[in-house]
DNA sequence: GCCAACGTTGGC
DNA sequence: GCCAACGTTGGC
C-alpha cells in the first residue's frame, strides 16, 4: 500500500465538502508530474488531505483511494476551465481517480508543526519550491501525521 | 496583494 | 534546442 498527499484549496474544495460528497473525483490535476502519481494510486491507498490557501494551512483529514486512474472528463469539456483542446479522445493526456472521505482530523497538522519536525523534513511538501497538488508520502511520514493528528 | 519558484509556450 | 515571456501555485 502506498501513502499519498492532495492539497485543495479550502476555499474551493474543503474537507468539509469532501465528508458531505463521501466521494469524489479529484479533477483538474494538469501537472505531468502529479498525473503521474496520480496513475501509480492503487485502491485502498491512503490519501492525506491538505489545506492550501487557508487561514490554517495544514494535513486536515483523511481519504482513501476508491477508484484507480481514469480519463478526466473535464478536458474535453469546452466549457471546463479545465479543457484542454490539445487532448485527444482516444489518447487523453489527463487522468483522475476517485476518492473517499475517512475522517476529518480532531487536529489540524499545520504546515508550520509539519516543518518544524525533524523526522518530516524530507518531505516533498516541504522541500524548496514543491508546488505539486498530488504528491507521495512515505509510511514513516504518514504514521507521524497521523500521530500529530492525535489519531 | 505580493512575489518567488516553477512549468509551459512559442518564436527563432 | 534555446530562452524570454507569460501563467500558475501557494506561502506570507
Amino acid at each position: 500500500m502506498k501513502y499519498w498527499l492532495v492539497k485543495s484549496e479550502a476555499d474551493v474544495y474543503s474537507i468539509y465538502d469532501m465528508e458531505k460528497d463521501e466521494i469524489t473525483f479529484w479533477d483538474g490535476v494538469r501537472n505531468y508530474q502529479a498525473r503521474n502519481f496520480l496513475r501509480e494510486m492503487k485502491i485502498g491507498d491512503k490519501v492525506l488531505f491538505y489545506h492550501s490557501n487557508s487561514d490554517v494551512i495544514g494535513v486536515v483529514g483523511l481519504c482513501e483511494v476508491v477508484k484507480e486512474s481514469y480519463p478526466d472528463f473535464t478536458q474535453f469539456d469546452k466549457k471546463s476551465k479545465y479543457y484542454d483542446p490539445k487532448s485527444k479522445l482516444d489518447n487523453p493526456t489527463w487522468f483522475m481517480v476517485d476518492i473517499k472521505f475517512v475522517k476529518k482530523f480532531k487536529r489540524t497538522v499545520t504546515l508550520e508543526e509539519i516543518k518544524k519536525n525533524s523526522k518530516l523534513k524530507n518531505m516533498k511538501l516541504v522541500q524548496k519550491g514543491n508546488r505539486l497538488s498530488v504528491m507521495p508520502v512515505m509510511k514513516d511520514e504518514f504514521d507521524e501525521i497521523i500521530k500529530m493528528a492525535g489519531e
